[in-house]
RNA sequence: GGCAGCGUAGCAUAAUUGGCUAAUGCACUGGGCUCAUAACCCGGAGGAUAUUGGUUCGACUCCAAUCGCUGUCACCA
C-alpha cells in the first residue's frame, strides 16, 4: 500500500460572514461558523484543498461612536473585540484558513482597486440622499417605518437624524436582467429554495441603485479622489472575502487575490443578510468583471426555549458560557443535528442534554465501551485478524454499513446533516441490537471464539467508521475513539485527509486493523449534567 | 394589507407521483439481559395529521374557506 500517494481533487473555498465588531460574538455567529467549519473539515478529510474564510467587519459610524463612548480609538476597540472572536473560534475548534479584517491595510488597496474598476464601468455616480438616518442601523429609514416620535423601531433608545447629503451610488439597476438570468440558469445559486423565491420576487419588482458612501464618518476608507466621503460598510465588507485570499508574500492586487481560490464555492450566511449576498454582491462582481460565487446559503435563526433571543428579552445564549459548561463537541453536535439547516431552530437546555447524552454517551460511547470490555475479556492476546471479506454478506450490520459511505458523502455534499446523523445513528443502534441478539457472552462460554471475534470486529469497525464520518462535527470525540481503537490519529490535523489511505480507505467500512496494544478502555464522552443551581436562578 | 410558506403524539422530525394498521428519536412506562457510561434490547401507552366542507374506490398529501404562526415587501454582518 502506498501511503504517500498524493491526491488531486478540486479545491473548495467557503466563507462565513465577516462579523460586525460592535459587540462580543453571539450564538448566531457561532452557529454559522460551526456549520462552515464542519463543511470545511469534511472537504479536507475527503482530500480536497480547502480555503475557509472568516473574519471581521470593522468600519462604520456605529463602531466609531461605540469607541468614542469608551474613550478609545476605533482600532483599539476593534482589536479587543476581534480577540474575543478568535478566542471563541478556538474554544469551538474552528479551523479557519484565513481570518480577514476590513481594517487591514491591504484591504484598503483591494477596495480601492475594485472601486476603480466599477467606476470605470460607469457604475458609480454622485447624487443626493435625503432622509431620516438611524446611526444604530447605519441606514436611511422610510418615514412610515419610524415610531411616532421619530425613533427607529430597532433602536428605540435613540432618535433618527435628518440627513441631506451627497452620496455616491452604485448602479444596481443596470444588473437586474443579468441577475434574473443568473437565478434562472443556476437554481442552486440561492439556497434553500424558499429564500431563492424571495430573492427572485424582490428582484422582479425592480432594482434601485444604492448608496455606497457616507460623509462625516472618519472610520472607514475614503472614496478615491473625494476623501470627504467614506466607503459605506457593504461595499467595504463584502470585498473582505476577496482580500482574505491574498497570500502573505503576494503583492496586494485584485489579480493576485483571485489567482488561486477564487471564485468561492459557498457563502454561508444568516438569512438576514441574504439580499446583500444574493443581489448586491453578484451585481458588484459583474460590474468589476469578476466571477460569481457558486452558491449562497442562507441558514435560519436560533431561538431559545421557543422565543426569539434578544438583549431586551434578556434571554440571550452566551456561546462562551455554553462551551465552558458543556464542551465544544456537544455544542457542535447539537446545533448541527437538531437544527435543520435553512430552518429556524431552537435551543432548549434540557433537550440539548437529553439528546447529546442519548446519542453520544448511551448509544455511541457505551457501544464502544461495552465492546472494548468484551474484547478484553474474551480475546485476551488473541486479536481478531478479520476483515470485511470474512464477514457474511447477510450479517445484519454489514448490510447496513456497506451502503453507508455513499449516503454519508451525499449528506455532506448537500449539507443535509439530518440525513447524515440518521444514517450514523441507525448503524450504531443496529450494532447495539446485534450484540444483544447474538449474545457474545454466551458464545464465549460455549467456546465459539470465532463467532465472538466476528461480532466484536463488526461492532468496533462500525464505531470506527462512525467516528470517521462524524469527525468534521465532533473532532475531539472522534480522536478519542480512534485512540481507543489503537490509531494515533489527530482529526485536528488539517493535512490528515490529503493522502489516499485516509481520505479513501477510511471512508470505507471494513478497514479496521485491531492493534494488539490498545490503551485502557475509558469512556469517550462523559454524560452532561444539568446545572440545577444555575437553572434555578432564572425565573 | 400584497406575495410566499407552514400547522403531524409532551418535544423534535418522517411519510417517493394521492394507496398496507400515519413512521422515527427523545421524554414516559412494563419486562428482559448482564458485555457496558443506572447502559443496552424487547414490549406498551400516547394521534379526529389545526378546523370545516369538498374531489376520489381511497386524502397528511389535491381543492375551497376559516383560525393560528412565519418569512418578505430597498440599503438590519
Amino acid at each position: 500500500m502506498n501511503n504517500n500517494q498524493p491526491i488531486n481533487k478540486p479545491s473548495f473555498a467557503l466563507t462565513t460572514p465577516l462579523y460586525y465588531v460592535n459587540g462580543l460574538p453571539h450564538i448566531g455567529s457561532a452557529y454559522t461558523t460551526m456549520i462552515a467549519d464542519a463543511i470545511a473539515r469534511w472537504y479536507r478529510l475527503s482530500g480536497h484543498p480547502v480555503m475557509f474564510v472568516t473574519g471581521t467587519d470593522e468600519h462604520g459610524q456605529k463602531i466609531q461612536r461605540t469607541a468614542e463612548q469608551n474613550g478609545i480609538p476605533p482600532q483599539e476597540h476593534c482589536d479587543t473585540i476581534v480577540h474575543s472572536f478568535q478566542d471563541l473560534w478556538q474554544k469551538l475548534d474552528i479551523q479557519y484558513d484565513s481570518f480577514t479584517r476590513t481594517s487591514a491595510d491591504k484591504h484598503e488597496i483591494i477596495v480601492k482597486e475594485f472601486f476603480q474598476r466599477v467606476s470605470e464601468q460607469g457604475d458609480i455616480y454622485l447624487s443626493q440622499q435625503q432622509g431620516w438616518y438611524c446611526v444604530g442601523c447605519e441606514e436611511f429609514k422610510e418615514e412610515r417605518e419610524l415610531e411616532e416620535d421619530k425613533h427607529c423601531p430597532i433602536h428605540t433608545n435613540q432618535k433618527v437624524e435628518w440627513r441631506d447629503e451627497e452620496n455616491y451610488f452604485f448602479r444596481l439597476s443596470r444588473y437586474q436582467q443579468q441577475l434574473e438570468e443568473l437565478y434562472e440558469s443556476n437554481p442552486e445559486f440561492i439556497q434553500p429554495q424558499s429564500r431563492r423565491n424571495e430573492v427572485m420576487n424582490f428582484v422582479k419588482q425592480g432594482l434601485q441603485d444604492f448608496s455606497i458612501s457616507r460623509i462625516n464618518v472618519s472610520w472607514g476608507f475614503p472614496i478615491p479622489d473625494d476623501p470627504k466621503h467614506t466607503i459605506y460598510v457593504w461595499f467595504d465588507a463584502l470585498l473582505g472575502y476577496v482580500t482574505a485570499l491574498l497570500e502573505e508574500e503576494d503583492e496586494v492586487t485584485l489579480e493576485n487575490a483571485i489567482k488561486k481560490w477564487y471564485p468561492f464555492n459557498l457563502h454561508l450566511i444568516g438569512k438576514d443578510i441574504l439580499r446583500f449576498h444574493a443581489v448586491y454582491w453578484p451585481a458588484m462582481l459583474l460590474s468589476a468583471g469578476l466571477a460569481l460565487p457558486k452558491q449562497v446559503f442562507g441558514h435560519g435563526f436560533l431561538t431559545k426555549d421557543g422565543r426569539k433571543m434578544g438583549k431586551s428579552l434578556g434571554n440571550t445564549l452566551d456561546p462562551f458560557e455554553l462551551v465552558d459548561k458543556y464542551g465544544s463537541d456537544a455544542i457542535r453536535y447539537y446545533f448541527l443535528k437538531e437544527v435543520d439547516l435553512g430552518e429556524d431552530g431552537d435551543f432548549n437546555e434540557i433537550r440539548f442534554i437529553n439528546k447529546v447524552n442519548a446519542d453520544l454517551a448511551n448509544d455511541l460511547g457505551n457501544l464502544l465501551n461495552r465492546s472494548r470490555g468484551m474484547l478484553k475479556k474474551y480475546c485476551t492476546n488473541i486479536f481478531p485478524s478479520i476483515n470485511e471479506v470474512n464477514i457474511d454478506a447477510d450479517n445484519p450490520v454489514k448490510q447496513i454499513a456497506m451502503v453507508l459511505p455513499k449516503h454519508i458523502r451525499e449528506a455532506y455534499s448537500s449539507y443535509n446533516f439530518n440525513f447524515l446523523f440518521t444514517n450514523i445513528l441507525t448503524l450504531i443502534s443496529n450494532c447495539n441490537k446485534y450484540i444483544d441478539d447474538s449474545k457474545p457472552w454466551a458464545l464465549f462460554k460455549n467456546g465459539d471464539q470465532k463467532e465472538v471475534e466476528i461480532i466484536l470486529y463488526v461492532v468496533l469497525e462500525s464505531v470506527r467508521f462512525s467516528a470517521f464520518a462524524l469527525a468534521p462535527i465532533i473532532p475531539k470525540i472522534s480522536n478519542k475513539i480512534y485512540h481507543q481503537l489503537g490509531y494515533e490519529f489527530d482529526f485536528n490535523n488539517k493535512e490528515l485527509g490529503s493522502k489516499i489511505p485516509i481520505s479513501e480507505e477510511h471512508w470505507q467500512w471494513g478497514q479496521l486493523n485491531i492493534n494488539p496494544n490498545l490503551p485502557e478502555a475509558e469512556p469517550i464522552f462523559a454524560k452532561l449534567q444539568l446545572d440545577y443551581d444555575n437553572n434555578n436562578k432564572k425565573p
